[in-house]
DNA sequence: ACTAAGAGATATGTAAACAGATCAATTTGA
DNA sequence: TCAAATTGATCTGTTTACATATCTCTTAGT
């Protein structure tokens, strides 16, 4: 299979953005879709469609995803979005998840 | 008018701890409801619904939401949060909004 | 007091997030 | 290799997040 150019995810779509967090979560917590689907009180079919970022969930079940996966959604002033990352880097030992932020994006209407 | 009990912002529905918090940003900014739903791309209604925290947005709107008001919105792993909650109350000089987990919480269905 | 701007609130209509079922394709393990 | 588990994918139907319009009710400003 030949897949020239863009890289395997595209990190400047939000909805991939967090996606590919999810799934990276999950892997590390060895649960299937269905098993987090089940915890977050979503369908399967729906729970595939946010992580691969084909749909975008709603906050509530975003927070309901996160936690099944020992996530936090957080908002925070943009200022200190550097140094929230730089906390998250340095902590890698085995068990944890890259934090990160969505960037500018334009969404739907617009 | 009688109000027992219950302070004013519950803090205990992750809707209204959202909403709250857009609204301090918002007042922060001396943004209009208005001015914030435009910059958002969606209705005032809207916005207002989601300021009150009477309903839930999707994550690409909060995210549209959160780059009005200079806010970003953080996936970081449950162990990381009080860290990062501690790298927030410090930094209180003058033109910082609270940033602030969602806790555990059961949505609709269930 | 009056006025206007901002916020609260509701109604109707549409698009999309949900459920549930059912298929195929892929991966994993014996 | 075969079978089971996991994931990909699509369909029908319901709920709800959205738009737009309109109305009242506050909250300034004069």
């Amino acid at each position: 299979m030949i897949c020239l150019g863009i890289g395997v995810d595209d990190m400047s779509n939000p909805l991939l953005e967090i996606g590919s967090l999810l799934k990276a979560a999950r892997k590390d917590l060895q649960l299937t879709q269905e098993q987090v689907a089940d915890m977050a009180g979503i369908s399967r079919p729906r729970y595939r469609e946010i992580e691969v970022g084909s749909a975008a969930a709603r906050v509530t079940t975003l927070i309901n995803i996160a936690r099944a996966l020992g996530l936090e959604l957080i908002l925070i002033p943009k200022a200190i979005a550097p140094a929230v990352n730089a906390l998250l880097k340095p902590h890698d030992d085995d068990d944890d998840l890259p934090a990160f932020a969505v960037s500018p994006e334009s969404d739907d209407h617009d």
